[in-house]
Parts: C-alpha cells; structure tokens; sequence
DNA sequence: ACAGTAAGCGGACTTTACCCCGCTTGTGCC
DNA sequence: GGCACAAGCGGGGTAAAGTCCGCTTACTGT
C-alpha cells in the first residue's frame, strides 16, 4: 500500500486565515479598489505575516482569483443546472446567447478584481474562466455540430471576454455608459452567434 | 500668435540612445527571452543610467512595444498599400480573413514579446493593436453593412488576438506543435468570418 | 561664436511582490 | 493525555519597476 493514504486536508487554523484574509479583501477592494490593495497591507490589517498571506494565495493575483471564486461557482451553477436558456433544456444555440449574456455582466459586475486577477503574465486568463470548455461543448452539441470545434471555442471566448479584458479600460466599463455598452456587446454576440449557427 | 511655433523633436543624442537601447533590449531577447530583460540590465549593458531607458520608454512594457513597432508597422503597410487579398481591392470578407491569417502568423512568430508588451495591467492591449480600427472598417464596407459594427468589431479583434493572448500559454504555442495549432486557428477565423457574412 | 533654455541624463531612493527558513501549533495515533 | 511530525506561521531579506531631482548638453536665435 502507498504511504499517501490520506492527503491529509486543510488544517482548521489555515481555513480560518483564508476566510478571515478574503472578508479582509474584500472590505478593502469595497473601500479603496483593488489596485490599491498591497500583500503588506492586507497581512497587517488582518493581523498576519506576509508569509501566510503568500502562503493562502501564492501570488497577489491568485487573491483576487479567490475573490472571484464565489461568484463565479454560482454562476456556473446556473449554466450546468439551472432553468433553460442558461441551464439546460434550451437548444444550444440559446444556451450559447444566455451564456453570453451572462458572462458579460458576471464580468462587467466585478470588472476591476478580473483585471486584478489577471495581473502578471504568469496564468493566462484560463484559469479564471470556464468559458472555453462550455462553449465547447456546445457547439458540439449544435446540430450539425459546427466545424473546428476547439478552436473556435477558444475563439468565442476571447471574443466574449476579450473586449471586457483587452480592449476596454476601467473607466470605459464602469459607471452608467459602461452598462449600454455591455449591452450592446450581448447584441452583438447575439448576432455572432445566429449567424454562426445558420451558416 | 500661439507661443508654440515648434514641438521641437528629439534631440540627437535621445535619437541615438533610443537606437542604441533598441539594439541592446533585441540581442537581450535573442539571448534569454524578453522573460529575463530588467530595466537596470539593459541600462547597464547599454553603458546608460536607468533614468534613461525609462524616459525613453516609459514602462517596461513599453520598451516591448517599441521592439514589435517594427514588424507591426511593415504588416500594417501590407493591408493598406500592399496587394490584394490582404491590402485594398478584394472584397471585405476577403480582405478580413486574409488579415486574420496574417495576424496570427504575426503574433505567434511573436509571442513571447507580445505577451511581455501586454504586462501589467495599465495599457490594454488595444495599443499594440489596430485590429478593432481596420476590423470595424471592413465590416462597415461589406455589402449590407454588419450591424453592432463596433462592438462586433472589438469582439472579432478579441476572437483573433485573444486565444494568443489569453488563452494559450508560451509553450502550447512555441514549438512545431504551436504551428499546427496556428493553423488550425487561422481555419476556424476563415469559418467565422464566413458565416458572419453569409446570414 | 555665444548665451539662454529646455530636453536629456544618471543613479540613489522608494515601493511592492515574492522568497526563505527557523519557530510554533494543530492533528492523528497510541 | 502525550508524542511525533507535517502543516502553518512570521517577518526580515531580495529583486525589480518606477520616481525624483540636481547636473549636463544639444539646439536656437542673435
């Protein structure tokens, strides 16, 4: 019998740190926006060596990943087993809109801490997003299924998120002419998407 | 009479030092990767202070855009003077699939220097590219004109440049396997855009 | 040629992410 | 309960980006 017998999980001390280290984020993203959150600040406002900080989070964009972790399950909830057009049921070709639609005011909403959490050319963006491997799936599942699958998935990724993460700054997204514009952007994935479904 | 008769250009001796500092960053690449290029290395090896190469250049990014201006702008050159199907005279859908082509081929000849031009958060990648401007052109000159033109041009820039900069990592493009993949990526942009026309 | 001036230069300084490693503490086993 | 030990902790240390400011030097008009 291997030795490993049980990984052994994390200790009740560390889980405690962890929330206490994230509620401590996210008051201080509230106050000041994360790019004004440093590792030292936060250890010391949680009362905790940079050590543990690093520890928890490996790097300061893995912090703001975690931030992002809870809205970003209960989204992902709603595509594997919430009520169609975003869950399944509907067709995929509605999914694939919902999901669209979805992604960009999930991304919109918390458009500061996915820029933070993109910082450091370290993990591309994959890692903070499902979206390659849905969107797969459901063109896969279009009928007849498109072409290049896998490629093109990574494709309608970038171009869902893209615009969020490459090509719009901060001050373009947030306030009240960042909301007509995520909206235009569902339209015109919309459009992409019938039309790549009919063709 | 406005006091600003002349912007007065650079001086000779920034002339020369950009040039110089250019040459130095470019065989730093060539050695190690942009990965290992510090700001006081190059100063150092350049035989200039780092206040210097910072004034030049502003951020360290920068000075990676300033390496990729070059390729940047001869490929610039062949879609608005150069011969059809990517320079002027195809038709729209033509002219897109062929810059989409050639702008994958040029990002992943590269792409280390394009991901390290992208650091840090501060300049969207929108600087290093004019792909949403000549995207936006294209679909405005096809035959109906696309609706949602600008947000569906940012979105088909992101489809192109995204999967390079998001999604894939150095290593998954590098190498003989990378070319492949490119390929691959070249082919469903073709089917993208094709069906984008066709609805 | 020369004086005035703005642009350029250098390098010490500051800030911040991230590493390291000796000490402490929670946990499973008896 | 007590032991052994891995996991966790702390905070000083390092490296690298970016700032500042006093000195120097190339251009311009006369």
């Amino acid at each position: 019998m291997v030795p490993f017998g049980k990984p052994r999980g994390e200790r009740a001390d560390a889980a405690r740190n962890r929330e206490h280290l994230l509620a401590t984020v996210r008051a201080m993203i509230a106050e000041d926006g994360p790019e004004k959150v440093t590792m030292d600040a936060l250890a010391e406002r949680a009362g905790l060596g940079k050590g543990t900080v690093f520890r928890r989070f490996g790097t300061r964009a893995g912090i703001f990943r975690a931030v992002l972790d809870d809205a970003e399950h209960r989204f992902q909830e709603q595509v594997l087993y919430g009520p169609p057009p975003l869950g399944p049921g509907a067709d995929p070709r509605e999914r694939l809109i919902a999901y669209g639609s979805g992604r960009i005011s999930l991304l919109r909403s918390n458009h500061a801490v996915v820029r933070a959490a993109m910082d450091r050319s370290g993990t591309p963006a994959a890692a903070v997003s499902m979206s390659p491997a849905h969107i797969r799936m459901l063109l896969r599942q279009a009928d007849p299924p498109l072409p290049h699958s896998d490629h093109l998935a990574l494709q309608l990724a970038a171009a869902l998120e893209g615009p969020l993460m490459l090509y719009l700054t901060s001050e373009e997204v947030a306030g009240p002419a960042g909301e007509s514009d995520c909206g235009r952007l569902a339209d015109s994935w919309r459009t992409l998407v019938e039309r790549l479904f009919n063709g």
